[in-house]
DNA sequence: TTTCATATTGGCTGTACGGACAATGTGCAC
DNA sequence: GTGCACATTGTCCGTACAGCCAATATGAAA
């Protein structure tokens, strides 16, 4: 399995012998000079791990990471730094860094947090795919079929659902049909895993349902309409 | 709010000292000379969060950290060390301590981790709590109702649940009606939510259920039976 | 023995929804 | 103008499920 292992240090001579041990171990080695470099080629989509050095002329390593979190890269990110620096290794790793290595370090060492990272990218990856092809489901859906999708994943019923967007309940039962149908979904069930994925139910959605159940209510009376 | 701070570290004076600065602080310290110490008092449930020492006689800090995740104890826990150590710092972070501080630490710097472990905490207490709530309303069903919620919220049928427990639809009926009053929940996706936060439908359970509407099939004839 | 929780099953009514038969109107692209 | 996608609405039928009326059997606890 061949995978693009990105180095931005601007130590030339460090990027050339960190490239020739890389290359002999398999891998596919590209080098930037800055944290602006590797920016100019995203997206990068080809399995691999980014190796960062924490100081950077311009954009320093940690912003770069939080750069490529903000585009939406899930490369794992392996810091390497010739300065010991406690606190930038705990922020990096809280951040969603893979590891935090201080150079000089031993080759295999290096191989064996390049081997974790990249493996670690696997598992997201198959992620990354599915969720994309609940995303492509999703785009395909017009724009009232998404309302209505929004609605009937947060437990509205067709009744309120009409109400709420001023329409008949034989409409939106259509509207629903076609979602169901678009997302090959037999049950409601299943149309929520998928909007959960696509995260369309966010936490506190989830959690408003949950306080109804956890409250106890004695009065008679109960929705206000 | 009284938080309590537990301090684990096996130099006494440095325990006086932190001592005497957290208590000036308003918070209430204990201290611990080893691990076993604190493992003794388990299980500690009053908001706060722990100062370990790397380095301990007998079980080390990170041990300790495993057995206190081992137990089920939601509280943050602030590395704090005399040796630098960054693949230790590694390896804490990603195991989900709050912080790695390097003695000696500024009297603010520690005030501060201390009060970002502790908001950490009062989050994940709030969730926890929830949690422990539902979880009394699951330990309420009887055996037979818990067989009967976990297919059902896993989208199978009455008819279905009926076949699998070999009883009759209408008693399967019967026992989803029991869950859904036990559970106060109004509607399917309501227990569903219930039962994510259980851990009761694990991501393979919801993986599987993607994969099925990700899958293109145009073959005529569905489920086997 | 009586009581109680649990499990089991039946019938009946109403609501919610899926599926299949439609039709109408609007706006945009060719 | 003619198609086409989209939104809208209608009726009819069947399934799935909630809610309420029950009854019966079993085992454990009082």
């Amino acid at each position: 399995m061949t995978a693009a292992v990105h180095v931005v240090d601007d130590d030339a001579s460090f990027r050339t012998a960190v490239g020739r041990h890389l290359r002999a171990a398999g891998y596919e080695v590209f080098t930037y000079e800055t944290a602006a470099d590797l920016l100019a080629q995203l997206p990068l989509t080809a399995p691999g791990c980014v190796i960062l050095d924490v100081k950077l002329p311009g954009m320093s390593g940690p912003e770069l990471q939080r750069r490529l979190i903000e585009h939406g890269t899930t490369l794992p990110i392996i810091f390497l730094t010739g300065h010991p620096d406690i606190p930038a290794s705990v922020r990096t790793i809280k951040a969603g860094a893979e590891d935090f290595l201080i150079k000089p370090v031993p080759g295999h060492q290096l191989l064996d947090a390049i081997e974790r990272a990249i493996a670690s990218h696997h598992t997201g990856q198959a992620r990354g795919h599915e969720i994309a092809a609940l995303r492509a489901l999703f785009d395909a859906l017009t724009p009232r079929e998404r309302e209505v999708f929004r609605l009937v994943v947060h437990g509205r019923l067709n009744k309120q659902i009409a109400h709420e967007l001023d329409i008949t309940e034989r409409t939106v039962k259509a509207h629903r049909q076609s979602v169901m149908e678009k997302f090959k979904a037999h049950s409601l069930l299943e149309l929520v895993f998928a909007a959960e994925n696509l995260g369309i139910l966010s936490r506190s959605d989830r959690h408003a349902m949950l306080e109804r159940n956890l409250t106890e209510r004695s009065s008679g009376s109960d929705r206000g309409h």
